[in-house]
DNA sequence: TCGTAATTTCAGTATTTTCTGAAATATCGG
DNA sequence: CCGATATTTCAGAAAATACTGAAATTACGA
């Protein structure tokens, strides 16, 4: 490996993450070698700087592409194929987030909808579709919490997270003011944990 | 394995999934059928279903009890140790949550800041370091979200989560009320995508 | 279409991870 | 402390995954 330091380290770090993603060691560290450079690289490139093989490399790429994460783009006068980030890192987060929900999350839905389906064929069945259910509901809670975040330009995401549960209080201002839904008896200290 | 149709493809499924999580396939699917059960398992309870070695059994509850994911209890006059999940769900994704966060952001936080208090030795390192400092930021952000998220109890959080972007609409509310904070520009069509 | 350079594929090897059975250790009631 | 039962540990086997070099394929300019 052949890098400077600060940005060995990093490398380094992101190719043992990458194992605890179901992405593996070299494809971690060739995102961060791409996250961390100023220019698009071609495989060449990368190959030298990871001391890894140049077939490792084009499987890894190859990985990255099929996860939307990198761009792929040419120079003039050169048949390589040079691969960068995005330099807006949300985007980057957003891709991943996406397409983590394309591959864990919606198969998962779809499987717990076919077995919600299914007549339970004993108490202990009926117990665990009921367990399912719950899952069900949470999933579906947070990808439409989900769908209607990614919409929203960044900037505005951004803004939201800022305010955190600040919104809570303008809730309670909202509340107070308009007093639409039920007035649910309150202040019973929570049996929280 | 001994199960009936409808909890083994559940079992099955996040058997799967468990891979593509750092988390293996055995503990994957103890986890799953510790979920769906309606009564605590002991160790060769899960033995007889999964149709696995004790010895698995043992090391993936030992793991799971690492991750704070499993609860152990005791019956009267019977000294094996039982094993549940919490039967509100959002205990478990509370539980989940933080400790990936434990494991894995919070490291990787840790790193970032070490690497950003480092001089940077040529050009390479100083986009190095911002491109480092972008995720930082990043980091931060959502940690700080999160946290105040994970203060709230349950069903406040739900609420806030069902209520999704509609606080945008009531941000705007408060903005033309109270004229707090500097209008800015507001109307130029985004250059969204 | 040919020649060259780039990329991909893939069979075999290396490495890592998971799983098992056997032995060691721990726990409990008496 | 003993005996019985439960759990953990761990070395080695099995399985899964990652990686390589060599060969095949692709892409492109001439």
């Amino acid at each position: 490996m052949n890098l400077p330091p600060l940005i060995q380290t990093f490398v380094l770090h992101f190719g043992e993450m990458g194992s605890r993603w179901g992405i593996n060691r070299t494809v971690g560290q060739i995102y961060a070698l791409l996250f961390l450079s100023s220019e698009p690289l071609n495989a060449e490139d990368i190959v030298e700087r990871l001391g890894v093989s140049r077939s490792n490399v084009s499987m890894g790429l190859k990985e990255l592409q099929a996860w939307n994460l990198v761009r792929l783009q040419h120079r003039p006068g050169d048949r390589r194929d040079y691969f960068s980030t995005p330099d807006d890192i949300w985007q980057i987060v957003r891709t991943l987030v996406e397409e983590r929900k394309k591959r864990e999350i919606d198969p998962t839905l779809t499987l717990l909808r076919e077995v919600l389906m299914q007549e339970p064929a004993s108490a202990e069945e009926r117990h665990a579709q009921t367990r399912m259910r719950d899952m069900h509901d949470l999933f579906e809670l947070l990808t439409d919490w989900y769908a209607e975040m990614q919409r929203l330009e960044t900037e505005r995401l951004v803004q939201l997270l800022k305010l955190g549960t600040k919104v809570q209080k303008i809730l309670d201002v909202k509340d107070r003011l308009f007093l639409t839904s039920g007035s649910k008896k309150r202040g019973g200290s929570g049996k929280d944990k």
